[in-house]
DNA sequence: CCAAAAGTGTTTGCTCTACACCCATGT
DNA sequence: ACATGGGTGTAGAGCAAACACTTTTGG
């Protein structure tokens, strides 16, 4: 494998190596269940380039920091989130995708590392460190971002509807106790109102059988109340790796 | 977002920022159907480190070139191949995933985009440039590899299998004609034995409507003759965007 | 009592599974 | 003729969509 890992600079045409700048940029979204919405992240840039423009947040890794947790860092720098689900999105490293490239005499490519996170909202707060802007957007409603952010959040969106049909990542990020229509309404707010019928989905999940009732009733404003469930791990641990529909 | 793409070396504390080089690993695929055995390529190494063991093909990222461009500059150098699919897998990147980033004294790390290939087995003729070695690999009987590549590959595996369960990369690799046996022993060998009964996945396969019966019989030895049958495209465009279940 | 929210049930049609069986060819 | 692989059909189980209905609360 000659060409594999040679040593920085090579003197063969053509073969000029790419000099990186490594960042990772977060898609954090977060599920405002009081007023039906699905918001995400962004942050006010107070530098050049985009100066002005909203954007990911991100940052550049450190020595002796895995990427990951270089997403984190970034995460815990914007909001206090406890509760909270972090996966790989994407790695975006197209030349010219970042301006000061072809201003930088020194050929320099900046390459992103994107992340998607889904956090609690009722727990997210966000730090205001006094100068960067910093706010939840609806993700039906977003301004033009720096870079190709645009392009990383609409992927990160498809993300999101992937994970929520096929894995148990809306746990990670409702309450320790909820009741099926908290449930109900978070697929809601993600996949869109009509994806499916309350009926069936409760249903549907309650024969999975990861779900247990606590017995616990809460009532909000009128009507029955309602159960409150809790996930069950251990129950669901069985199912970690079958392909599992939430629809 | 002051935090993101700040200009090369910082001087505020614990924030040194770590000096990458980025480059490009494949774990190519392939199906080689008259064995019944599911490939992929490897090479073998002939500098430090990992001297003489086996890895995927990679390459370091030259200046003006996109990621996946580096991704098909390597395939090229090894397979001549031209039918094959081709996406990002993921990118590791944690500290110490290479040696040289403890000798280094300049404290570089080594960043490592990964990409997952599926390449038609009959045309793809290896490329021996006389030093390389260069072969094709039984996933099951894989040596130990360099640097994180075992794991590169497992992970590669695990997409290869849900890319055939949810989506035609099947037909990007067998040839424009084909019988519903060929397409069924692909699924056989990389998805195990008992995925599903032969007439049933004939009986789903057909009724999605974007196979075409081109009514040429073929026959392989002993046995009622085949149809060929084509990948219709413009039949398929459609349920692009649906989720599809080949099982 | 009525509206609102939670929870249950039923009907209809479809898909999945598992086989059994027929068809066309080489030897 | 018979083994071999290709292709068709079917009965039963289970699931999903749609919707009607009951239960329990607040006002």
């Amino acid at each position: 494998m000659p060409r594999t890992h040679r040593k920085t600079t090579s003197s063969l045409i053509g073969e000029k190596l790419a000099d990186f700048r490594v960042g990772v940029d977060n898609a954090i979204f977060s599920v405002d269940t009081a007023q039906n919405r699905l918001l995400v992240l962004l942050v006010m840039r107070h530098e050049e380039p985009f100066l002005g423009q909203w954007s990911l947040p991100g940052t550049l890794v450190r020595q002796g920091e895995s990427l990951e947790d270089a997403a984190y860092r970034i995460l815990s720098e914007k909001i206090r989130a406890r509760n909270l689900y972090l996966e790989q999105l994407y790695t975006f490293g197209g030349p010219d995708r970042d301006p000061r490239e072809a201003k930088d005499s020194y050929d320099v490519r900046y390459l992103s590392v994107s992340y998607f996170a889904l956090v609690r909202f009722a727990e997210a707060e966000l730090i205001a460190d006094g100068v960067s802007g910093i706010a939840w957007y609806p993700v039906d409603q977003l301004p033009e971002l720096a870079f190709d952010h645009n392009k990383i959040l609409e992927y990160g969106h498809r993300r999101l509807r992937n994970k929520l049909e096929y894995s148990p990542v809306a746990f990670d990020v409702l309450p320790e106790l909820f009741t099926l229509s908290d449930l109900f309404q978070l697929y809601t707010t993600v996949l869109g109102e009509n994806f499916s019928d309350y009926s069936n989905f409760r249903s549907r999940l309650l024969k999975l059988g990861f779900l247990s009732d606590t017995g616990v009733k809460v009532s909000r404003g009128a009507g029955r109340p309602a159960s409150l469930y809790r996930f069950d791990a251990e129950a669901f641990a069985p199912l970690k790796d079958k392909p599992l529909v939430f629809i």
